[in-house]
DNA sequence: GTTGACTCTAGACCTTACTCTAAGGTTTAT
DNA sequence: ATAAACCTTAGAGTAAGGTCTAGAGTCAAC
């Protein structure tokens, strides 16, 4: 009773991820609550929790644990950081964010013109493809040059 | 000679993967180029091609690769399936996507407003975090019981 | 005062998506 | 006719991100 810390279940519960996957990001340094309860239990602070909040954000975008440890990392070493470095880095996971997004809208176009042209019926699908769509209106998926 | 077909090392330069994962891709499903030449060689059609442009294209975007196996499957079954399963399962995806792109979106916002905040010199970056940021504007990171 | 829910650590195990190795056959160029 | 670059298979190995197990302490309640 302390303050409003959670203890891992509680956390756990809330963010919807197990415990041990919260003691895994722990380990990785991704996450290091400060207290413990005289038992040894962690004790999550409303900052935690928000971190994790981030974390698990920020990995359903895409980004992989190490990134996210890098951008969290900002919180920690900033005073050894230049605002050169802060930005350029922002900066950078910005295009990649943009990047995505494009992506995304692409498929998100094929997938709603697949659906619409879907009737939806109980009748054999024989005219419903995901790629036949995208030979159709066919942007952006044939560029196989466009590859990195 | 026959016709426009790519051997696998060509296919995988213009995709930008290795040949492992071309028959990697094939061993799990996803792909299944018809034709080999007479010394065993795999001989990919444009429309193998464009398979391939578009499993890089969703994995990019999130689904895995078991996704991708049944968008695909849709081809290959579609004469099994109804309009009606079909329509279902690609607006599920939609949803899925959609809800990505949301995320997506506030990623920016957060990355976005932490550039814009940071003055970029060579200066120590005290004051440059995107915890903070996210604090400060924290919409849509501290909704933990909006967790699935 | 013990049952049941919760937590701890350390370490083994799992899935996804490749990536590499070994041992060999093919094609092209010189 | 032989090297260099390409392809084949089967199977082992790797990295990321967890997940599970064992063995033990803790806390609330009946
Ligand atoms: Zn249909
Ligand atoms: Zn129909
Ligand atoms: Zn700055
Ligand atoms: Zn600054």
């Amino acid at each position: 009773m302390d303050e409003k810390t959670l203890r891992i279940g509680q956390l756990a519960g809330l963010a919807g991820v197990s415990q041990d996957t919260l003691r895994f990001y722990e380990k990785h340094g991704l996450l290091n609550p400060q207290l413990r309860s005289e038992a040894g239990y962690r004790l999550y602070s409303p900052a935690d929790a928000q971190r994790v909040s981030f974390i698990l954000s920020a990995k359903r975008v895409g980004f992989t644990l190490n990134e996210i440890h890098d951008l969290l990392a900002l919180e920690v070493t900033r005073d050894e950081k230049s605002c050169e470095d802060v930005k350029r880095f922002v900066d950078e996971k910005l295009i990649t964010v943009n990047q995505r997004i494009q992506e995304m809208q692409r498929m998100k176009n094929s997938l709603q013109t697949l659906s619409n042209a879907c009737c939806g019926g109980d009748e054999p699908a024989t005219h419903c493809t995901i790629l036949e769509v995208l030979s159709a209106h066919g942007d952006a998926e044939l560029n196989l040059q466009g590859a990195v």
